[in-house]
RNA sequence: GCGCCUGUAGCUCAGUGGAUUAGAGCACCGGACUUCGGAUCCGGGUGUCGGGGGUUCGAAUCCCUCCAGGCGCGCCA
């Protein structure tokens, strides 16, 4: 990227111009490239003088000008200037944005891809919502924006999985009314009348599957006890459906798992006991009252957790250590990313006390929290509860605004922020949706290239054709000269940053803006830059050259968001 | 009560140490096409960046404090 190569020419500067001691106060990794807000400040600037200052008790404007005189020369860099309090600006040839240009077409659907990951196995574990029903919009957040996180850390070079953990353990009590309230149902259609679990499921599909046990098996499981047993019993017989329901829901949303993670097999394989007795060998978990404790409070907890009940009954955070030590120890991964919902906030500080008592280092797991998602309807939030039945499934959405703009919307908001979902905006304007306007940019570009193509411009045609006497000479890019042109140049040059920047702060939210702007950026070119031009054809085989390059920019981030891209609409 | 997130234009939100004019979308008003798809483009903004204090050459951004909204605080998951 230009940016490294302007950051290596500081470097080299600020070596040549200072002496060792000097140097020392500052790392030449901590020189920022950045882009002025105001295009007159030049096409990049950095803050290193200012920065510099500070450490070495200067004038900043006078660092500047030393480092600007023992600047190497570079044939991209046409004038360099200090301004301001110390900034310097480097303005740069336009032969710079030619050489991204052709950059972006000989790289295709790998340009805006790194390799800082170098490798590194990352595990991303996101929805994992209960199987006690299907996706809803109130816990689907978590699905575009893991998916897309994953997206990113593969562009960025990293060896990545998509993992869902599956709470199905028997010890699960959400299972446990989960079952009772399938068990209740499933009795009603037999014409019994039995009273529903007070704090059971309401849903519709409780009913519906119930049904499908009516259908399967008749009066079969009428006698089954209506206890904490039964409860499991009839759970068994529709979990497998249940995590059908779960898979086809993602998959809906575009999103495939690599792995189906079972919180069952951690028990079966006796994976939990084992943990626990590590942790009791070592000093980290003790017992009291009955119970066995782990000491979070030295780990920075707010105090000590029970791992074992004292009905003998591991704890659901129990679960969660033998499952780290398999993701880990067992399987290996450098980085995992817990994607959380609101409401495992409270959990955060534990796990990482557990983590630490388990002696992984912390900065291995990363805990991302997404906030809740408040969903409007006829002007009032709706109050969801899977409890309650009154839920809108995330296929209901689909089918009425599109998995596009499903995921688009989840997308927009940073995960720290509270998201508003209007449903009668988003059912209302899905043509006016900002999903369209990106879609239809590509959908324009494509237009041309089919244009282009049927009119002979696209190299190989025969001369004489309609407007096709362009032989197969190189386009020369250098007549790009147009603001807009321009602009859009610039953008293709700031995505594989922005690529970077979204990944490395693991913001897949920066997405959608940028290619809001990217997609603005090539309307306003569309609409001011005659490509296709019988009349001056090397100037509409330069264009079309840079017509290709915002194709394939604006699939690449299409397709990081899970989003299609459109030849036609 | 404690903890965390949030508070920026009428609405929904970007920006989280940089440039004496803090940005975008939506909404609203007014314009633009004889050629590549008008799902487009152009123009129109008097905002206490929740309030106050502090750090800094420089603060929407960092620190302290107060206020408001949301969420979390179980031998539930």
């Amino acid at each position: 990227m230009i940016q490294d190569r302007l950051a290596n020419l500081i470097k080299q500067a600020y070596t040549a111009a200072f002496s060792d001691e000097e140097r020392d106060k500052i790392s030449a990794d901590e020189i920022q490239i950045e882009t002025p807000s105001n295009p007159e400040h030049g096409d990049f600037a950095c803050n290193i003088a200012m920065q510099l200052a500070g450490e070495l008790g200067a004038n900043p404007r006078q660092i500047a000008e030393e480092l600007i005189a023992n600047l190497p020369a570079d044939s991209l860099v046409r004038r360099v200037e200090v301004a301001g309090p110390g900034f310097i600006n480097f303005h740069l040839s336009p032969q710079w944005l030619y050489e991204v240009l052709a950059n972006c077409l000989s790289q295709g659907e790998v340009y805006g891809c790194s390799n800082v990951g170098a490798g590194q196995k990352v595990q991303v574990e996101f929805v994992s919502a209960n199987p006690v029903g299907p996706i809803h919009i109130g816990n689907a957040r978590g699905g575009p924006f893991g998916d897309t996180l994953a997206n990113l850390l593969e562009t960025a070079g990293y060896e990545v999985q998509r993992e869902y953990y599956l709470n199905d353990a028997p010890s699960n009590t959400q299972l446990q009314i989960f079952g009772a309230s399938v068990q209740s149902r499933y009795l009603q259609q037999l014409g019994e009348e039995v009273d529903f679990p007070e704090e059971g499921y309401h849903g519709d599909y409780v009913v519906e599957v119930a049904q499908e046990l009516v259908d399967e098996y008749g009066e079969k499981y009428r006698d089954v006890p209506r206890n904490t047993e039964g409860a499991l019993f009839f759970f068994d017989l529709v979990k497998d459906r249940m995590i059908e329901q779960l898979r086809s829901d993602c998959a809906a949303m575009g999103i495939s798992f690599d792995v189906w993670f079972s919180e069952t097999k951690l028990h079966e394989e006796g994976l939990v006991q084992q943990q626990i007795d590590q942790l009791l060998k070592s000093g980290a978990a003790y017992e009291k009252d009955g119970a066995v404790w782990l000491r979070t409070g030295q780990y920075g907890d707010e105090e000590d957790r029970v791992l074992v009940r004292r009905d003998g009954a591991p704890t659901y955070i129990a679960s969660d250590i033998a499952y780290a030590a398999d993701k880990f120890y067992t399987r290996g991964f450098d980085r995992v990313i817990y994607v959380w919902g609101p409401d495992h906030f409270g959990y955060v500080p534990r796990m990482k006390a557990a983590l630490a008592a388990m002696g992984i280092g912390i900065e291995r797991a990363e805990f991302i929290i997404y906030q809740t998602v408040r969903f409007l309807e006829g002007g009032k939030p709706l109050s969801l509860s899977k409890r309650r039945g009154d839920i809108i499934t995330i296929r209901e959405l689909i089918e009425d605004i599109g998995r596009d703009a499903v995921r688009f919307f989840f997308l927009m908001r940073s995960v720290d922020a509270h998201l508003d979902f209007d449903l009668d905006l988003a059912r209302q304007q899905s043509a006016e949706n900002p999903v369209y306007y990106v879609q239809y940019a590509h959908t324009r570009l494509c237009g041309i290239l089919r244009e282009a193509e049927e009119a002979g411009y696209l190299g190989d045609a025969v001369a004489g054709q309609g407007c096709s006497s362009h032989g197969k000479k190189e386009a020369d890019l250098s007549l790009l000269t147009h603001p807009d042109e321009l602009a859009l140049l610039r953008k293709l040059a700031d995505y594989p940053a922005e690529v970077l920047r979204a990944t490395q702060e693991l913001s897949p939210h920066r997405l959608p803006h940028f290619a809001r702007e990217l997609a603005q950026a090539v309307h306003q070119f569309y609409t001011n830059c005659r490509v296709l031009d019988c009349n001056n054809p090397e100037l509409s085989r330069a264009r079309l050259k840079l017509v290709k390059g915002a194709r394939i920019v604006l699939a690449n981030i299409l397709g990081l968001m899970g989003i299609t891209a459109l030849e036609r609409m």
